[in-house]
DNA sequence: TTTTGATTTGTTATAGTATAACGGAACATT
DNA sequence: AATGTTCCGTTATACTATAACAAATCAAAA
């Protein structure tokens, strides 16, 4: 499924990413009756501005912009909202934050993030993840939560710099 | 390979896991024509003073009272070498480090981290990961470096609080 | 053994990431 | 309009990590 992949596609709509996120993220927020109030709307937007996973301070100024108050409070609580709305995913790797191409539907994603561009796509680990949690109820441990991300070369980098 | 999953024996012998670890590094880094520095050593069996990962800023005091310097720069160093000699690992979802139970042995591990302990185990995950660099690979992407950390319940975690 | 160059450590300062705490504003309902 | 809840503004601070440079130590060569 392409929704995630697409990132690699060098030259794709990005435009369209961001509208599909916004509208997603817009009726997700109404169906469960939750507010996607304007803070929140813009620092999802900004997020969404790439696919270059973005840090919390990163997000600061933009806000400013907008003529919101920018302290650091205002932006985390807005990325506390969006990824208890499973509309944003936290990158420990990168103490950075990304969208979600695909919330709503529970899913198993890690992220592959690429070392030269930057680049991160959530792509599907459910086989992956169902192998460790299964590995790991052997030694009687009990999976809760998975974070798997992977650091290497993307499709673009590694044709634009062949070593 | 009980060498990771004794840290779940919750009453296993761990001095015996403390000059383990400190006699393996001690003849790898001799194998290697690497330097074991006093400070070096004394992180590393700092942070195996328990299964817990461990963050930069509580080693500190520790150095401290054996009488070196004590600032963030030396506990880092310290821990940059350690991980570069595969000696210790940081665990990105705590910012913590933790000894590893089989250094040398080129080794693909993942984390499973108790919530309620806070014990972290390293399980193998070769298995694991050569599918998830498979399905990267199908999108072009080549896998350099996987982080896998899991959260959950550990076997005495689980027995002591039944839910 | 002395010199020399490389590695390690001490020290100070600062960058980067994240949360606590509290009062006030906006919102949704009664 | 009153009320309780959620959200936001604001200040302060905690936590994590690195930059930069000088001093000390070490290891091998001269
Ligand atoms: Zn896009
Ligand atoms: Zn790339
Ligand atoms: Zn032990
Ligand atoms: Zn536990």
């Amino acid at each position: 499924m392409a929704s995630g992949t697409i990132a690699f596609e060098s030259h794709h709509d990005h435009n369209q990413c961001i509208e599909q996120a916004m509208d997603e993220a817009r009726s997700l927020c109404k169906a469960r009756n939750q507010r996607l109030t304007p803070i929140r709307e813009l620092v999802l937007k900004l997020v969404w501005q790439s696919h270059k996973p973005l840090g919390a301070y990163e997000i600061l100024p933009a806000l400013a912009e907008a003529g919101f108050n920018s302290a650091p409070p205002t932006v985390y609580r807005a990325l506390d909202f969006l990824q208890e709305q499973g509309l944003v995913h936290r990158i420990a790797l990168l103490n950075a934050f990304i969208g979600c191409p695909h919330p709503g539907k529970s899913h198993h994603g890690c992220f592959l993030i690429c070392r030269h561009c930057n680049t991160a796509v959530e792509a599907d680990s459910r086989d992956a993840e169902a192998l460790i949690s299964q590995q790991a109820s052997k030694l009687g441990f009990t999976t809760e939560q998975q974070s798997i991300e992977v650091l290497g070369c993307c499709p673009n980098c590694r044709e634009h710099a062949e070593e």
